[in-house]
RNA sequence: GCCCGGGUGGCGAAAUGGCAGACGCAACGGACUUAAAAUCCGUUGGCCGCAAGGCCGUGCGGGUUCGAGUCCCGCCCUGGGCACCA
């Protein structure tokens, strides 16, 4: 392939950049000019460097904070390492490196990576977590959480991972295993700091409605959140005139099909209610209750359990006696931690009756409760009694009088309840930030703002201490400390915080980086924020984003900040997959096994046997219907499908060999043509390729591949009416998709012209540099240096965007499609400002039109201006 | 089970309710070359036809409309999220 030395280049204009610091954003606001703050969400800076995943988002933001600065904006565009973490410490616990040593050998590596590819970062904000002149803020962020009273100590059963020797949220682990790894999950109860994040569960559903961001993230975060309003409604118990049991119900028009209760195994009024002969069972149901991992309780979702306490509630609507049970399928953590059960009208409750034989009433009429649970709305129905009577009533109906009826009555209230939980703050782990808080007489005591930042001590070993408790917890020269007010003797705090802490705030450090005497100074926050646009992957859908709003609006509530929400607009990118693989399976005979009668993980469906998995070229295939088959036998089907990279399926592409073998613009412009950003994904070697051979059109077109030097088509001359309409045509389609982020069709519409261009013998330099400026966001290395080629001084990245003019698209005869009863039959050229009539005359007399209208009435003409021409005839 | 996306050539994809498949990849044919690579030119949704042209075609079934990939109703498949939250 005869390449330009895109390698050379390359270097070249990275060099360049650093060197004259190119992107530098000024310390100094300029209030008069408009800003954009255009943000990454920063990496961990894993040890494997970096993944073609990464590029995408940041080719993104790069692109658009360089037509920005073209366009004239004063643009923020910085990166930083989300650097605490496991993995770090995972390897200084194999090999004895001080997570330091890694952390910083992992960021030098992921920095090189990220010039050579050519982002125009200002590398003179770049922050990272783990140093301490940041995690100093974000322990002052804590000591004001903890002032606030949103910071707190709690004895609870947390989610105890044994294999990674921490404590994680329940963000943290799905289906009872971590995230990371799958480990089992255990539940254990241990001492733990809390943030109290269910205090802004009302505002941070609320501001989701202002906030630019996909549909689909807002409504994860309002399911996370889980808001539902409803009462909250006292039973009395049977015989027991001081205890009552409050549920929370959100229907509580159902109260008279009420059968049961059920109270979580661990509700502090279980003890006191069971009765002398249910003991033995209750104590036992609890025990057992206790020791079940999260894993087990979601395996036993089809099988509901529970024991009966012996005790009887009455119910407050119509005073019938009704049993008392416990059940796990009850949880203590949320609403009241007891229910009312309503069979007839709750699925759950439901089989949980079938199962015990407890009494089902229908009150809401409209299902058939001998099959199933009715949830639908209908009219009320055995609901009256001498008190009070919803009958006939519709569901919302009944909700209302009957809730005012409770609140008159004194026996419930109206309560909204939400599903999201307090933050599980602490992890038994060395490399986090340390808690700013030390213990005196066993009572917590927060460090005072200057003496932060507290730093981590060093350590001889790594070895966790096998309690569960963190590794600082064995260095007793750092835990025992003295308080300084009173010279008593001190504890600090072991546990450190989640990796999450510290990319909570970040976006607002990259304002003002070096600030020594505050997190951010407030005339620089009121300039730049809130982020303008934030891209990055949609993992972080709940966890980081939640979090980071939370900690935004207790910023807020300080003072430090003053717009409500962090993040104005927000993209998710979608996953790079490998490159498309087609599969054929053989049994221990050697015999071909069609792939549908193949599973995921390559078993034979029919028999359990694993089957040998054998790649088969695009070649040997064909397309049979929706299935490819291979060509030399049809009857077999192959699998086609593209996985997701993955060290053990080796699909794995890494940027740096793309970079080696394409070059940087390729690797970025590649990226871009692949497909919608949003959108999943399969990588595909021979589409880096097709874009590598349009920047090489792009050089040629420009430049003598032998000598380097300009081709002598290139002059100073007055471009052709067609040459500037070709070219104002690109500007506009660019700047538009640009504008939406369709960066594939920017870059198809670029392919457009260089087609064209290329058909020129003459080649105007002002066209020419005009196209370079639209290329240079995208490709901006090849684009400096065509733009130095073409004769201008500085680099190109504060030049002008190009402006459309609109007369220049204009054009002087159009063609129009022409349709009988919606069917494409023929054209029309005509004038571009013709009169209806004109066309729809040239229309009916075209040749290839007037066959079809011959002896046909036209019962309707549809003229759509500069668009069609449809003739309705019958 | 519930809530979101998505389904268009061999592949990645494009299309304010108005010419389906732009652009790219792959494939095929040609030019250049001793040859190959690279490059350049051309063809390329399927079927029928020598051709002109015709018929079919955006997961499936209906509907609205002069006109539907696009809007409405009902399904199927697929990716993701949630899942005893009362």
């Amino acid at each position: 392939m005869a390449i330009y030395p895109f390698l050379a280049v390359e270097k070249k204009w990275q060099k360049f950049w650093l060197e004259n610091k190119t992107f530098r954003t000024p310390d100094a606001i300029e209030p008069g000019k408009p800003k954009s703050y255009i943000l990454d969400m920063f990496p961990y800076p894993s040890g494997s460097g970096l993944h073609v995943g990464h590029p995408e988002g940041y080719t993104a933001t790069d692109i658009t904070a360089r037509y920005r600065r073209m366009k004239g904006f004063n643009v923020l565009h910085p990166m930083g390492w989300d650097a605490f973490g496991l993995p770090a410490e995972q390897y200084a616990l194999e090999t004895g490196t001080h997570p330091l040593i890694t952390t910083e050998r992992n960021i030098n590596r992921f920095r090189a990576q990220l010039q050579d590819l050519g982002f125009s970062y200002d590398w003179d904000r770049e922050i990272s977590t783990t140093d301490p002149d940041y995690f100093r803020w974000t322990q002052w962020i804590f000591l004001k959480l903890y002032e606030r009273g949103l910071a707190y100590q709690a004895e609870v059963a947390v989610n105890w991972c044994p294999a990674l020797g921490t404590v994680l949220a329940n963000e943290e682990v799905i289906d009872g295993k971590s995230e990371r790894g799958g480990h089992p999950v255990i539940r254990k109860p241990m001492r733990q700091w809390m943030l109290r994040i269910t205090q802004y569960a009302e505002r941070l559903l609320a501001d989701l409605e202002e906030l630019d961001w996909p549909d689909s993230i807002k409504e994860m975060q309002r399911n996370w959140i889980g808001r539902s309003e409803g009462a909250e409604v006292d039973f009395e118990v049977d015989g027991m005139l001081d205890a009552k049991i409050r549920v929370f119900t959100t229907r509580p028009d159902t109260l008279f099909g009420a059968t049961y209760m059920v109270l979580s195994p661990e509700h502090p009024l279980v003890v006191r209610l069971t009765t002398a002969d249910q003991s033995t069972a209750i104590a036992h149901y609890r025990e057992e209750a206790a020791r079940k991992s999260d894993l087990e309780r979601t395996e036993l979702q089809k099988n509901k359990t529970g024991v009966f306490t012996g005790a009887y509630a009455i119910n407050p609507v119509n005073h019938h006696r009704i049993p008392i049970w416990i059940a796990d399928y009850v949880l203590s953590s949320y609403g009241t931690g007891a229910i009312m059960a309503v069979p007839a009208h709750d699925e759950r409750d439901y089989a949980f009756a079938r199962q015990f034989k407890l009494p089902i009433i229908e009150v809401v009429f409209g299902g058939d409760i001998s099959k199933e649970a009715y949830v639908g709305d209908g009219k009320l129905v055995n609901s009256a009694s001498q008190w009070v009577s919803i009958d006939g009533l519709s569901v919302p109906d009944a909700k209302k009088k009957i809730a005012v009826w409770l609140e008159e009555k004194g026996l419930g209230v109206r309560k909204v309840n939400y599903k999201l939980r307090d933050w599980l703050f602490s992890r038994q782990r060395y490399w986090g930030e340390p808690f700013p808080v030390i213990f005196v007489d066993g009572q917590p005591q927060p460090l005072k703002p200057e003496e932060l930042p507290l730093l981590l001590p060093e350590v001889e070993t790594y070895t966790l201490s096998g309690t569960g408790e963190s590794p600082l917890a064995t260095i007793d020269s750092w835990v025992n400390t003295t308080d300084p007010e009173t010279g008593k003797p001190a504890r600090r705090e072991t546990n450190t915080m989640p990796q999450w802490a510290g990319s909570c705030w970040y976006y607002l450090r990259f304002v003002d980086p070096k600030n020594p005497s505050a997190l951010i100074d407030p005339a620089k926050e009121k300039y730049w924020l809130p982020v303008d646009l934030y891209v990055g992957g949609a993992e972080h859908a709940v966890l980081h984003l939640l979090y980071a709003r939370f900690w935004h609006k207790v910023l807020y509530d300080v003072g430090v900040v003053t717009t409500k929400e962090p993040f104005h607009k927000l993209v998710n990118q979608g996953m790079i997959l490998g490159e498309m693989e087609y599969t054929r399976y053989l049994n221990a005979e050697g015999q071909l096994v069609s792939a549908e009668l193949v599973d995921d993980s390559g078993v034979d469906k029919r028999t359990g046997e694993e089957l040998e998995a054998e790649n088969v070229v695009e070649g040997d295939i064909k397309k049979e219907g929706i299935h490819f088959v291979l060509v030399a036998h049809p009857h077999i089907r192959v699998s086609a499908r593209s996985f997701k990279m993955s060290k053990s399926r080796g699909n794995v592409i890494n940027p740096d060999d793309v970079v080696k073998e394409y070059g940087a613009d390729s690797l970025r412009l590649y990226e871009m043509f692949m497909g919608p950003l949003t959108q999943v994904k399969p990588w595909s070697m021979k589409g880096v390729e097709g874009v590598h051979r349009f920047l090489n059109r792009v050089w040629r077109l420009m430049v003598d591949e032998l000598t380097g030097e300009l081709l002598p088509a290139v002059v100073d001359a007055e471009p052709t009416r067609d040459e500037l309409h070709e070219l104002h045509a690109t500007i506009k389609r660019v700047s538009d998709d640009i504008e939406t982020m369709n960066f594939n069709t920017a870059i198809s519409a670029m392919m457009i012209f260089l087609n064209e261009a290329q058909k020129w013998e003459r080649r105007p330099k002002s066209v020419l540099s005009t196209f370079v400026l639209l290329l240079a966001p995208f490709a901006p290395h090849i684009a400096e240096e065509l733009w130095q080629k073409l004769g201008h001084d500085n680099t190109l990245a504060y030049a002008p965007w190009p402006d459309v003019n609109e007369e220049y698209l204009v054009q002087d005869t159009i063609e129009i499609p022409v349709q009988i009863n919606g069917k494409l039959r023929g054209k029309v050229v005509v004038p571009v400002d013709e009169t209806k009539d004109f066309i729809l005359d040239a229309a009916r007399n075209d040749a290839a039109i007037a066959p079809h209208l011959q002896g046909k009435t036209v019962r309707k003409e549809i003229f759509v201006p500069g668009r069609l021409v449809n003739f309705v005839v019958g």
